[in-house]
DNA sequence: ATAATTGGTTCATGGATCAGACCATAGACC
DNA sequence: GGTCTATGGTCTGATCCATGAACCAATTAT
């Protein structure tokens, strides 16, 4: 079967099915858990994580992997432990590659997954956005509607990322579709994967402020074309910043 | 933080973060890699593995694993051995649900799965067609052309079926994006992996052929819309299909 | 007949994972 | 101040998984 044909595998290549099967370990599946839930903003910094033997129990296995996690997620900085009583494992504020050098070997390292999952998502959150206008029940503008709203509140970067992560998965659940909640979910934590924060300033608050609120408006008002065209500048805002910083760390080719 | 907000967790629920984490064997890893491999059509009914040995070294894991998954194969009929210098594994021609009961029940079982893939098929793969448009190369419209050659060449289901995989597999990779081809072909792997296989007459093959003729004149040509259009008609028809097949088969709710 | 190619079987080894016990720390609580 | 308790830190033995290698069995090319 090495006779696969050259029309068939070429340069963006799917994986190709021969490819060397890599055995994940039951750590690397509980880091990747851990770092989707700080992706998705279901702990922000500062938070304590449930004590090791709870978490074991959650996620069915046993505390050794837990451990062996929670070990790595502590050498790449994203959590600090402290001991006795009150003590825990708890989310570094500053957690993600935490010096401009780490940064940019990161970016550098990823920078083809990068730009694939960028352009992937300027083109599929549309389609979300579309999609969740056309099928949003009254049920679905509650919670979305709580999330913008959190978002208008949020006093620091944090909450405002975790308001943000809940918007955007709100509107995809709107979609009534498990794939896409999943597709979007997905997306965002590789981002987060590879970068832990996007840049953040007042202007770009504003504008994203601005965007959000006519997002919601357009899904809620099942205006669908609008819905996709707000998101597509959206999401071309984020990509453009993430680029940004991509170029102020040297990382970008 | 068993304290969720129930707003953040709605009907099709994202896979929760705490869902215990189940440990992925080598051997089901080989399985999928091989159903994928079935359902793009790199193997068709009747043609022989690489041997056992062989398949260990392509894919890097021990001769052990690689039998555990083709005993796992063999026992839902996908496989067929024969031993010898000749000898070798075999895909079976008839391989997938074979009876009318083994489809209903596999339909029933997994209806809500089923409607959700079908669901995001209808979506992204318009999206996937429009962008194609827009980005083909020239050197994209070689293996997109010759796998609509060979469907129109196909002799039988088997062949169609494979060029079919193929065709759509070229016209991802035209968009030049790793994460759209990705999700195309987990779209149709689910799909085989539910089903087996399309409903096939005559009638569906005509117009299959000219929609597909009309899906790479669109493509080609750069008219972005139509692709899209033309996607969305063509896997609607696909799902239509599978609706009625189920519904004959007594698996519809 | 013989050699070659393939699947079928067995075994020893190392690593991953688990369950459980126990230790160390530091703050709560009296 | 002393004790209790909730937490992380460490160790051990058992079990299961995956590997690599050797060898057996069947079948056919030569």
């Amino acid at each position: 079967m090495s006779g696969k044909s050259a029309a068939l595998v070429r340069s963006p290549d799917a994986s190709p099915w021969e490819a060397p099967i890599v055995s994940r370990r039951v750590a690397d599946d509980v880091v990747d858990r851990l770092v989707t839930a700080f992706a998705l903003g279901l702990y922000v910094p500062g938070q304590q994580l449930p004590p090791e033997r709870e978490l074991a129990g959650m996620l069915g296995v046993s505390r050794t992997s837990i451990r062996e996690a929670l070990r790595q997620l502590g050498e790449d900085g994203y959590l600090e432990v402290r001991r006795g009583r009150t003590g825990g494992t708890f989310v570094r504020s500053d957690w993600g590659p935490r010096s401009a050098e780490h940064v940019r070997r990161q970016l550098v390292a990823r920078w083809d997954e990068f730009e694939a999952i960028f352009d992937a998502r300027t083109l599929i959150e549309p389609l979300i956005a579309r999609t969740a206008a056309e099928r949003r029940t009254e049920e679905d503008l509650g919670p979305i509607r709580a999330a913008l709203q959190d978002y208008l509140d949020a006093p620091d970067h944090d909450a405002s990322r975790r308001a943000d992560a809940r918007l955007h998965l709100a509107i995809a659940q709107a979609t009534h579709n498990r794939i896409l909640v999943e597709t979007s979910v997905d997306l965002r934590t590789r981002i987060g994967l590879n970068l832990g924060a996007e840049p953040y300033t007042d202007e770009v608050r504003r504008m994203a402020i601005r965007q959000h609120q006519d997002l919601v408006a357009a899904v809620a008002e099942g205006r669908a074309e609008d819905a996709s065209r707000i998101a597509a500048v959206h999401f071309t805002l984020s990509e453009t910043l993430m680029r940004g910083l991509a170029e102020r760390a040297g990382g970008a080719p």
